[in-house]
RNA sequence: UGGGGUGUGGCGAAGCGGUCUAACGCACCGGAUUCUGAUUCCGGCAUUUCCUAGGUUCGAAUCCUAGCACCCCAGCCA
């Protein structure tokens, strides 16, 4: 046993394949120097199948002394924006992560790349093909069966490095032709029948601008890159796992400075939620949310705007595992993480979501008082507050039933409830206007009780929040819930007919207690009794908006719902 | 008779031939405590069972063989 394990064993080890595979990597010498990646393309937003990638590349190099960079795969300028790029940036450092150096862009090694597709043409491992889009498919085979050649991979070194130059000169339109590396048209591995590995696209590039109007693909750009910068473990999602023979074909085939190696891990799925860029853009585009952003998009930026801490996210990864069989994690998960984390560190505030009017018949008219209020009974540090209190207050309509069941423990006729860090209080009457509905309750409340305690040691059943009538602030608030009404809305190409039509509701009117203006956009607060809420940046001071993050667990609810 | 993967409870996941009458977490179900029906706390939750069927072995979820199921691949996307 050397030191470095001494000093990780004082942490319990994360045991997973590729965590296995580093260990040894390193024992054994293959590797001096752990270095990672990540490499999003930036043609939208990250979301919390990213947050996996980024949690494992950034917190294995961390946990093995080793590097970790951020690297950008900008090889297809007609997907990829500037806007992306920056929203990515932002995302990753949020998330608590810092990588080592500038950021990279596979668009840095264009000029070296291109050297390596004329080395491979030099070679004789690289052709030009005429072959429009069309019928490169139909040469490649199927499935099941073997392609055949192209009638152009035969072309002499001479005429092949003579038309790449024309190709990287504009001389042809988009499509016209390709670079083709000649591999095997019967392989079984359909990435290995000849794959394109430059194209012709006349597209200004958000880095590069107009100096290339042929670009590598993917394949050519991956591996390749990692070998510039060094990578030693380029770790990637499954469905890459059969580009690896042409990862290892590339590398072996080029005089690249380094051998990195490719290990695959399953995706991340979420049930009730869909995660892939193209349909998260169309939700976008089409408007069926209002952005990337939008607090019920599972974009890190929109978990962020939500409310969610980032240590919540990566607390959520972390008991996620890093495995190879695919899997559809229940969002419940997050639910626990995000709970588990608030429950410790939200202040608690009261804010009646849906108001029903008090009138505390025998409390003073005209006379108010303060209370002192806990802030968080999780953490002493936290301190208390002072909470206003009058004759008319406001509490939740659902806190109060005129005909209520036994198990109901709040505010009926006749019954005693308690408000919390206040007083007792009795219902004596219910106000209703003509049509019937109740918009005023008048109750009495016990002065022997102020702080919330009785003197004479009898219990209620339940406790209230509530506002004071006096100083409540209005504010907007927004509930989120599931996307979408089918647990697994990516199975369907229609999937935005299961769109929830209830995962957003506003709320306007509701009443705060005054303190929480004080807190800022990104801060974490409990409303008490109703669950973890924060600022949106709609926010202003005259208009206050407030997202829930989260409910708190409701075991009543659940009750109502069993009955 | 294409290639590449994966199969452990509702979900995720440990397990690397004996200590597995299979960790742990989520969910779920009981019950206790409680000025949040929250939190916390206790208890239950795969008892020849680890995709199936054979086999090897004193002994298998772990090794072998044969099946079966599911996922990915036929973009000049990544």
């Amino acid at each position: 046993m050397n030191e470095t394990e001494t000093q990780t064993d004082a942490a319990p080890e994360t045991r997973d394949f590729i965590r296995e595979r580093i260990r040894s990597d390193l024992a054994d010498g293959t590797t001096d120097q752990l270095v990672t990646r990540f490499p999003p393309e930036p043609n939208g937003y990250l979301h919390i199948g990213h947050a996996k990638s980024i949690c494992l590349n950034f917190g294995v190099a961390s946990e093995f002394k080793g590097l970790c960079r951020l690297r950008f795969d900008d090889t297809n300028p007609a997907k990829e924006e500037q806007e992306f790029i920056d929203a990515i940036e932002e995302d990753v450092r949020w998330m608590g992560f810092e990588w080592d150096g500038a950021p990279r862009h596979a668009s840095d090694y264009f000029d070296q790349l291109y050297d390596w597709a004329v080395y491979l043409i030099e070679n004789g491992k690289a052709y030009v093909d005429d072959l429009n889009a069309e019928e490169i498919r139909a040469y490649r085979g199927t499935l099941t069966e073997p392609g055949k050649d192209s009638p152009y991979r035969g072309r002499s070194v001479e005429e092949n490095l003579d038309l790449f130059t024309r190709m990287k000169n504009g001389e042809f339109p988009d499509g016209a032709k390709v670079l083709r590396a000649k591999i095997d048209m019967s392989s079984g591995n359909i990435n290995m029948r000849d794959p394109v590995i430059y194209r012709i696209v006349h597209k200004s590039h958000p880095r590069t601008g107009d100096t290339w109007c042929i670009y590598p693909t993917y394949d050519f750009a991956h591996g390749q890159s990692d070998a510039i910068e060094g990578v030693t473990h380029s770790l990637c999602t499954l469905e890459f796992e059969d580009h690896r023979p042409l990862y290892d074909w590339l590398v072996e085939n080029l005089p690249v400075p380094a051998s990195p190696r490719q290990y695959e891990f399953a995706r991340l799925n979420l049930t009730y939620t869909v995660l892939s860029k193209r349909r998260l853009t169309q939700l976008v585009q089409e408007g069926h949310v209002n952005g990337w952003n939008d607090p019920r998009m599972p974009t890190i930026s929109g978990l962020r705007r939500r409310g969610i801490p980032a240590a919540a996210i990566r607390d959520f990864v972390s008991r996620l595992g890093v495995t190879k069989s695919d899997s559809t994690v229940d969002p419940a998960l997050l639910d626990h993480c995000v709970r588990e984390l608030l429950n410790k560190t939200a202040e608690r505030r009261m804010a009646v979501l849906r108001p029903l009017k008090v009138v505390i018949e025998n409390y003073p008219d005209g006379e108010g008082e303060n209370l002192d209020a806990v802030n968080n009974p999780e953490d002493d540090a936290a301190g208390k507050r002072q909470v206003r209190f009058g004759r008319e207050i406001y509490i939740e309509r659902d806190d109060f039933m005129e005909d209520a069941p036994k198990k109901f423990f709040r505010l009926a006729p006749g019954r005693e409830v308690r408000l919390r860090w206040a007083y007792f209080i009795t219902c004596t009457d219910v106000i209703k206007d003509d049509v019937g509905e109740i918009i005023e309750l008048r109750c009495t409340y016990d002065p022997a009780t102020k702080g919330g305690d009785a003197p004479d040691g009898r219990k209620v059943k339940g406790t209230l929040h509530w506002v004071a009538a006096e100083n409540a602030v209005d504010a907007e608030v927004r509930l989120y819930d599931h996307l979408f009404t089918d647990p697994a809305p990516g199975r369907q190409e229609d999937f935005v007919s299961t769109l929830n039509p209830e995962s957003l509701e506003v709320l306007t009117g509701c009443k705060l207690e005054p303190s929480l203006m004080d807190f800022e956009v990104g801060d974490a607060m409990q409303f008490e009794r109703l669950g973890y809420f924060a600022k949106d940046p709609d926010s202003t001071d005259a208009a206050p908006v407030f997202n829930r993050t989260m409910t708190l667990r409701d075991t009543w609810a659940k009750i109502q719902a069993n009955s």
